[in-house]
DNA sequence: CAAAATGTACTAACTAGTTCGTATGTCAAG
DNA sequence: CTTGACATACGAACTAGTTAGTACATTTTG
């Protein structure tokens, strides 16, 4: 058993490794890159800032590890949802609450888009593990809209990755943009009427879309 | 004539504020607050660190300069569009286009924005200059819809604030998620034929869904 | 001249990354 | 099964470089 004693140490590489990430994903999150701070790092985490670097070689190495863990994430969650077997403005319906909900649950995955954005994407190109992100999403919507336009549900026949970007602008906006929006017009995105009201909203919008 | 000679200075203050709030949007907008260098912007102004200090403060007013001078180019351009003489549809179509070609045209701004949510728009509130922001087009929006629902064209009666929020999650995250959207789709946000091909989809969906 | 505007050179504090030394696990040989 | 040698895991304290901010002197302008 690998417990803590008063003060005698024991080694746990996995879990360590974990306990970084986590503190780490908050800091950057928050903060940023430039600002997050290595040191304020190590000291929410039970271990040293050594083992930041013996672990993730520098600051932009752990960065770059908390951006692949969270992608990891929703990739995972993308993939176990069966909508081949609804009707297809049923399955849209669904795959868009979804990620509305998705981006409502993680707000720092969000955050670290935006970041990412920030940087024009740098540290996400140089990892293969994110640009190969399996875009199954994609091929989900295109069944669906295909299957849909052949039983005269949708009149319109279009990109699926525009779709898919009409459908992610909106969710994460909402979160992304959900201080400087709510400051200007006094509103809180985060309260509950106006989560339901917004979720439904998309899915009429773009269902409407589809059929006009 | 305040002209500058070989090596002799000429005090222009309105010129020197100016210039260093030109570069400092720039820095700004390009590493974040925590990333930007006071010294770097320093040395991309015809001026000197001494004069940043003297003029903003410190680096988080610099800051702040920079933020409200971006949403005072903004409110300028909102009030200038005479849309209560067009039909609704035509009105609302015209409105979601500007918005459109404005974050096209500003990316500056939309990464500015995008900063400030990461910080939790916590400047923007100190600034009253930016919370008392006239939200005209919240006005002029919910003009539009009550005309166009009074006529018929509209079946749904939407609130403005919803209807403008997904007008700018549209146009704000085309220009803000460009890098990492770009990257895992393969697809260049800003090539000519998908600009088009997006800014009638937007309208597409916001009057079909005020349709629905 | 007085006040505003500007430049030069500096400093105090911070921060990413490192050095050096110690503890722990494991596996082969006895 | 135990010993010891080697790799991995870890901690405390330090350093070199950076960076926001300033003291002081000087020039311009009304």
């Amino acid at each position: 058993m690998a417990e803590r004693g008063e003060n005698g140490r024991k080694n746990d590489p996995q879990q360590t490794k974990e306990d970084i990430l986590l503190v780490a994903t908050e800091e950057f999150s928050t903060h940023g890159l430039a600002g997050a701070r290595v040191d304020s790092i190590a000291e929410k985490t039970r271990t040293s800032k050594r083992m930041i670097y013996y672990y993730f070689g520098n600051k932009e190495g752990l960065y770059l590890a908390v951006l692949e863990q969270s992608y990891r994430k929703i990739r995972s969650l993308e993939s176990d949802l069966h909508l081949s077997n609804l009707e297809p403005e049923e399955a849209l319906r669904t795959l868009i609450s979804t990620t509305f909900d998705h981006d409502e649950a993680n707000p720092d995955f969000v955050r670290l888009v935006s970041i990412e954005n920030i940087h024009h994407a740098a540290h996400m190109l140089r990892s293969e593990a994110i640009r190969d992100l399996n875009v199954s999403v994609i091929e989900t919507i295109a069944g669906i809209l295909e299957r849909g336009f052949d039983q005269g549900i949708f009149r319109r026949k279009a990109d699926p990755i525009d779709i898919h970007m009409m459908i992610s602008a909106f969710c994460f906006f909402r979160v992304s943009n959900r201080y400087t929006f709510g400051t200007i017009f006094r509103r809180n995105l985060s309260d509950g009427d106006t989560i339901e009201r917004h979720r439904g909203m998309i899915a009429d919008a773009v269902v409407s879309y589809l059929k006009s």
